[in-house]
DNA sequence: CTGAAAGCGCTTACAG
DNA sequence: CTGAAAGCGCTTACAG
């Protein structure tokens, strides 16, 4: 037997579908009678309205979709969890779709997505504004996340990758160590850019005779361990490493430990992320924290209140806090928050 | 303006609706030059069919849903990247909810996913046989992943935790530790029971005679740490520790180190899952891995194949394969395969 | 308060 | 090959 419909309902509360549509969504109308019999039929029926014949009259999807790059690790592990858990309180559903390498499949994907959402999260470093122009259609709602996006047609939230770069190389630089070099993330990644600018903008304002000292990374563990080897075969070392994420991070202090350096007696070291194998490595690794679910969530917010009160919102484009975690790479001990 | 539909589509291209959708689905029946005038239209007017009328005149979405306990981890993270990856192949869209405490809110999410999708996916604790007669209804195609639902109603696919329980305490004893202990995991807990099973069989199969130690635990870094505390108290300790997962694995070792044991000199030590810290604690771990994100795309495969043949598809109870991943901690080193 | 009817955007027999 | 028409399951003015 075929699920119920509105009309097996109507049938059998001895009504008209009209009314058992404004009996079921309390829009009221009905009397307290009528709408018993029609909850009571529905209940036996076991009905459930159709929610395609539902969005294709109401316009609304209740779903809302999450365009990211990729689904795997501690980050979009954590980011997911933040944009589920707050659409769950809304009563929305979450569509995710990753995996977008290039800008094709990403505009394939915001297209796939058309008429199955109310808007979108999207955090991706393929799109751009002029790709948003082409391939959004400008009803839908939007909020880029970690985006270099700016300007006054998107919702953006953004980590303070910046903020908690200055903080960091400060934190460092306040710990006694004279100098501070810099491992970089991948060229053209957001991120790592506004994580660099951090660390020049520190050093210029914090130690502004101490030379910069820069080396490439991609943001991987081995791209840290060669950073680390880099930097101990320098006739200057530099005091301290700020690397531009943990992983790397925790790929340069093996480096470190291969080499018989010590950390952070013969040289300091810090992290970006709080990813949960800083607890682990020994020594513990001194990093910044961003509290991802909570971006998660509050993207979605946003997004959920463009979406009912849609051309209200003005575009807005909000920072996350973070905080300095000190833990036992980086010989200082003066915690410090932010946020 | 707002978007497209078949109709404006039609006028542009002037033809029917009817040769619109023809010729736009492929299904022939419509001459080329036509065919050729209605896609130059479509493209024009930047048309996109709208999914929910699509979703209501075929009564396909295609969108399959998970549900899941929560999407918090390395496992989940793991397990959705697989599931996203086939689905992303199979051109179907992945629809999740998570954070299903009791068997009501389950219940919600199952209704609420009605509708939405043409299968679902389902890993939850809360859901048994019963549970999926009362909600599911009965068309709707399901794979049960890693669930102690048996028997020939619905389609299954389980970690083979006891085969790889029974492998690792296998490698112990080989490998030359006379007792082997285990930390379970929370009592009622599918993985946990299966894993347990395995080490008293493995138990009683190659090591007849020593005793049986098992001590209590829940998953968690810290119950792995007491537990650790709790086995070297003993006036007999034994010869190697196999932890019913990593992070009790991580607790214990911790346990250990503070109390000056060495691993694996003065006790061996071995976990479940194969998660990342796994590496990076010191001495590295030995432990079972699963490949989890196969598991998500194996899973995702079996339910597309059983919506596109309802019926057909004779329910299955598949078992993943897992391998012994042999590290510092456990002082053999007889690496042992198994798939 | 209640019902008949129109319509959301599509697909699919059914004729021609 | 092509089009007119019915219908998927719902909601919402519009009358009564």
């Amino acid at each position: 037997m075929a699920a119920a419909t509105i009309k097996d309902v109507a049938r059998e509360a001895r009504v008209s579908v009209a009314s058992v549509s404004r009996a079921l969504n309390g829009g009221g109308g009905v009397t307290a009678a009528t709408s018993a019999r029609i909850h009571a039929a529905a209940e036996r029926l076991q009905y459930i309205p159709h929610a395609a014949a539902r969005m294709l009259i109401t316009r609304r999807t209740h779903t809302v979709g999450a365009l990211l790059p990729d689904l795997y690790g501690e980050f979009f592990s954590e980011l997911i969890r933040g944009i589920d858990l707050a659409a769950r309180a809304r009563g929305l559903h979450l569509l995710v779709s990753s995996s977008h390498g290039g800008a094709t499949e990403a505009a394939a994907a915001v297209r796939s997505m058309q008429g199955r959402v109310d808007g979108l999260l999207i955090l991706s470093e393929r799109v751009d504004t002029a790709f948003l122009r082409a391939n959004l259609p400008k009803a839908l709602p939007v909020v880029l996340l970690n985006s270099a996006v700016s300007g006054p047609a998107f919702h953006v939230i953004n980590i303070d990758n910046h903020g908690g770069a200055v903080a960091m190389v400060r934190h460092l630089l306040q710990a006694g160590h004279r100098s501070v070099a810099l491992i970089a993330g991948p060229p053209g990644n957001f991120d790592a850019s506004e994580r660099e600018r951090g660390y020049r903008e520190a050093m210029a304002r914090y130690a502004p005779r101490a030379a910069l000292t820069v080396v490439a990374g991609d943001f991987t563990e081995e791209s840290g361990y060669r950073a680390g080897q880099q930097l101990l075969a320098r006739t200057k070392r530099p005091a301290a490493v700020f690397a531009a994420n943990d992983m790397m991070a925790v790929g340069c202090l093996a480096a470190f430990k291969d080499a018989g350096a010590r950390v952070p007696e013969d040289i300091a070291l810090a992290g970006f992320d709080d990813i949960p194998i800083t607890r682990y490595v020994t020594p513990a690794l001194t990093t910044v924290r961003v509290r991802i679910a909570d971006f998660g969530r509050l993207a979605l917010e946003r997004l959920a209140d463009v979406v009912e009160h849609p051309g209200q919102e003005t575009p807005s484009a909000d920072t996350l806090g973070f905080e300095i975690v000190v833990r036992d790479t980086c010989g200082g001990n003066k915690p410090e928050q932010n946020s």
